[in-house]
DNA sequence: GCCCTTAATTGGA
DNA sequence: GTGCTCCAATTAAGGGC
């Protein structure tokens, strides 16, 4: 019944204008309606919108008949849990902080106003042609609005001016607006370039004791600010905020008095939150809205109620809480979008007192955490404490393009996209085991196919092996019809985390690092080595990597997924030992990197011998080796087309960020401090506060299962390594018999021999550790198997297995005790734009 | 059949 | 001519016991 209730439009919601937006109050909605319907009908994304559409009302539909199956005794138990659990929250409702929520207005749209006078009194707005990212309030009236491709725009407002993105300088405005939050609240939380929530309690505490000296703000304030900018911002205000916000309030009245040279802010909340957006505006010429209340849910909402340029608070207090909350519509929740929203308004549920009504029928319709999330809301509660993002959870990289069938064209892009995927994973020093692939048909029908792998990964070539695979099932499913895209996208996710690394990276960087000197010491060493290794005997077992190493092919890769040539790249000993060999030289002193014990004036031979013996005793407690293939996947395996991993492979050859002596100390040194592309988090340290309401439900992550954190033996050879490696350099280019198996090796590659007394050792490490050790499942099973299948096949590429060599020492990454906890942002429409800004569709 | 894990999808910002 | 990145929650499916 409710569902019909809207009639025709009902089904074109996901589609019609959503005016869930300051500035578009009392607008025209159905001559809007009508133009943009009339231009998207008939497009392949309106049909696809359609059927999505569809799909919820079948959803609403379920739930229907699902609330007639209630009976009165469930919706009366229901009601007691409900009013069991209201008590509950009722108790911890916690009104003592004060939290703010400051949003720019119209932020990009604002800046690129104030730097082109011109557009000031012209329908405007920010993106392409393809997709809007803001507009000006100007261009609202028309409909035009953020999150709208321009070409509709453009039918509604034909005058609409669209200036493309200038994101550097959104950045560097962010950043001015970023250091005055700072004043107030040193660990404020950005949610994007434009927004952020503030936690001003402490503040507010030591404002009241402040002079009026130290709350008074000059209008010409020349000196904090740039110069140029200045002058033309300062001639500029007074005009500029008119048009922009015609009945608005002026967050400084006393602005507009010609000899108000000066303003003196009082010590309330909202008195501090009005120096805040004044001291914004004087600064940067643009205008902040704000949002004052008791917790974060609230003061989102209240940022939006007098915007633009205006500011809202609600008193901590209970009874006027409740009352703000029973008119709100539930869609101005941050949370609740418009499918959330449909669903309740077919339950009758519109605005925050409905839904406080409804509750007892919702906790049987919805699952536990959503309807907990409408009681939070009806009661307007939500979170206290302003706690940075944590830790990110995985790393993506997509691109829309024009129709793609080809398949060749297909596996292209896929490597360009795993390419820049494994840049950024380097950057923030980043690895991870599943690498899911997504594709988006010219249908706009979305797929997502993801594998997991044995090791955590981070090189393009290491990402592609997956990626592609994926690609050539989905390829393969329709054959011989071509795949016919839109898009493509790669992401990374189930990363390590430093608690999985510790182990083995500890000891290891601990030792390269003796000093105390953070990561550089290690990018030294690297360089080092190579250099070293040039100059000691020009021949060898280095050299060939600078050349060869840079160009694996697809179907190297491809072997590596398919089992058959699938080793640690973590532990690789090869690598190791040169390193171990200049570090020599260069430390005083040696700490084993097994049992962390200090030596001095060792030489070398007795300081392997010394780990050998302590890798006899605690193998078990180290780094796992992955020694196991990823998944079998025989038969998807077949390599893409050769010239598409030729032209590629030339690519990745120019720019391999894991091969040359610059790119390591990327990925070792830079990412966990200040890396922030997008101006984000520049202050490496945050204190912790606890939540105490309002918290989103944690689950608490399960720790690896057991194979994975016991089974997987520290095959950290790399003491051993030591004599191999002499005895390979001695011998060079003569055939090799290998010191663990005894089996000749007809190779007259040196790095290739060490690779296979690399995985012998592997192996007997292995088999003796299991001998110590019975299995606890059979977890190992695989990883045993494996081991003896690499030590028997002989068809390794060596070129790839250098790359992963050096790729290895390329991406170390610092040892926990030296990492600052990387946090991340989500900056939406920013890292939109920043990746679009360069292409068109 | 339950518990756990992974994969895939969806909704939201 | 309709975007990019990330997260949380939900659902589906498969393996182990």
């Amino acid at each position: 019944m409710a569902s019909h209730h809207q009639g025709g439009a009902d089904l074109l919601s996901r589609i019609a204008l959503n005016d869930n937006k300051a500035g578009m109050e009392g607008l025209d909605r159905d001559k809007i309606n009508k133009i943009i319907l009339e231009t998207s009908k008939g497009s392949k994304f309106y049909e696809n919108e359609l059927k999505k559409e569809q799909q919820v009302n079948q959803r609403i539909e379920k739930m229907m008949e699902q609330k007639a199956r209630i009976t009165k005794e469930q919706l009366k138990q229901a009601q007691a849990e409900v009013d069991k659990l209201t008590c509950e929250l009722e108790r911890s409702r916690e009104l003592g902080r004060v939290i703010v929520h400051v949003d720019m207005d119209a932020f990009y749209a604002a800046v690129e106003m104030r730097d082109c006078p011109e557009l000031k009194d012209k329908p405007m707005a920010v993106g392409s042609m393809s997709m809007l990212s803001t507009s000006n309030y100007h261009a609202r009236r028309f409909g035009v609005r953020a999150a709208m491709p321009g070409f509709i725009a453009k039918k509604l407002c034909p005058n609409l001016v669209i200036v493309p993105t200038n994101f550097d300088k959104y950045r560097a405005v962010s950043a001015q607006v970023r250091e005055i939050f700072s004043e107030y609240d040193p660990h404020f939380m950005p949610m994007s370039l434009d927004e952020a929530y503030l936690d001003i309690t402490e503040h507010l505490e030591q404002r009241k004791h402040w002079p009026e000296t130290m709350r008074t703000y000059h209008i010409c304030d020349a000196k904090t600010g740039n110069d140029a900018d200045r002058s033309a911002a300062e001639s500029e205000r007074d005009e500029l905020s008119p048009v922009l916000f015609e009945d608005s309030p002026s967050s400084s009245p006393s602005l507009s008095g010609a000899d108000g040279k000066a303003e003196v802010f009082g010590t309330s909340a909202e008195e501090a939150v009005r120096e805040m957006r004044f001291r914004i505006e004087q600064k940067t010429s643009l205008t902040a809205s704000a949002g004052i209340a008791p917790n974060m849910m609230l003061a989102k909402v209240c940022s939006d109620k007098n915007k633009p340029n205006g500011q809202y608070r609600i008193p901590p207090e209970r009874q006027v809480v409740m009352e703000f909350m029973k008119d709100l519509p539930v869609r101005k929740v941050s949370g609740v979008g418009k499918v959330t929203e449909k669903m309740l308004a077919a339950l009758g549920i519109v605005n925050c007192d409905q839904l406080s009504q409804q509750m007892a029928l919702l906790s049987l319709l919805f699952s536990g955490t959503s309807w907990h999330n409408f009681l939070h809301i009806s009661l307007g509660l939500g979170s206290t404490c302003i706690e940075r993002d944590s830790e990110r959870k995985s790393m993506s990289t997509e691109r829309t393009f024009g129709e793609m069938s080809d398949a060749e064209e297909q596996y292209s892009l896929c490597r360009d996209l795993c390419h820049d995927l494994a840049q950024d994973l380097q950057r923030e020093g980043l690895k991870g085991k599943t690498v899911t692939l997504k594709l988006k048909n010219v249908k706009f029908e979305v797929k997502t196919r993801a594998f997991t792998l044995q090791y955590a990964v981070c090189t393009e070539e290491e990402i592609f092996a997956a990626a592609k695979d994926l690609l050539k099932v989905e390829i393969d499913s329709v054959s011989p019809q071509p795949l016919k895209l839109r898009l493509m996208g790669v992401r990374v996710s189930g990363f390590i985390s430093a608690e999985d690394k510790k182990p083995l990276q500890r000891s290891i960087m601990g030792f390269l690092q003796k000093d105390g000197s953070d990561s550089g010491s290690f990018t030294q060493c690297a360089g080092s080595v190579l250099k070293a290794q040039e100059d000691s005997d020009g021949a060898s077992f280095l050299k060939p990597q600078s050349t060869e190493m840079k160009v694996p092919s697809v179907s190297d890769l491809s072997n590596t997924n398919s089992g058959t040539d699938t080793t640690s790249y973590v532990n690789k000993p090869a690598v190791l030992k040169p390193s171990f060999k200049i570090s020599t030289q260069v430390l005083q002193f040696l700490t084993c990197p097994v049992c962390n014990t200090e030596m001095k004036d060792v030489n070398l031979t007795a300081f392997n011998n010394h780990i050998d013996e302590c890798l006899k005793g605690s193998a078990v407690d180290n780094e796992p080796t992955h020694l196991d293939a990823p998944k079998e996947q025989e038969e998807l395996n077949s390599k893409p087309p050769a010239s598409s991993s030729e032209s590629r492979a030339l690519k990745s050859s120019s720019h391999d960020p894991s091969c040359n002596e610059e790119k390591p100390s990327t990925s070792i040194s830079v990412p966990l401090v200040e890396t922030d592309e997008d101006g984000d988090f520049k202050t490496p340290f945050f204190s912790h506060r606890t939540k105490i309401n309002g918290k989103r439900s944690v689950i608490s992550k399960k720790k690896m299962p057991v194979c994975e954190s016991s089974c997987k033996a520290s095959l950290t050879t790399t003491h051993n390594l030591e004599a191999v490696t002499e005895m390979s350099s001695d011998s060079k280019g003569s055939s090799l018999t290998c010191p663990v198996c005894s089996q000749p090796q007809s190779t007259d590659d040196l790095a290739l021999f060490n690779r296979h007394v690399d995985m012998c050792l592997n192996q007997e490490v292995l088999l003796e550790f299991r001998e110590s050790h019975p299995p606890v499942g059979h977890s190992d099973e695989p990883a045993l198997k494996s081991v003896r299948g690499q030590c028997k096949n002989k068809n390794n590429n060596q070129q790839q297995q250098q790359k992963r060599i050096i790729n290895t020492l390329g991406s170390s990454p610092l040892p926990p005790s030296k990492k600052i906890k990387v946090l991340s942002t989500k900056h939406t429409i920013d890292k939109f734009f920043k990746s679009n800004a360069g292409q068109k569709v």
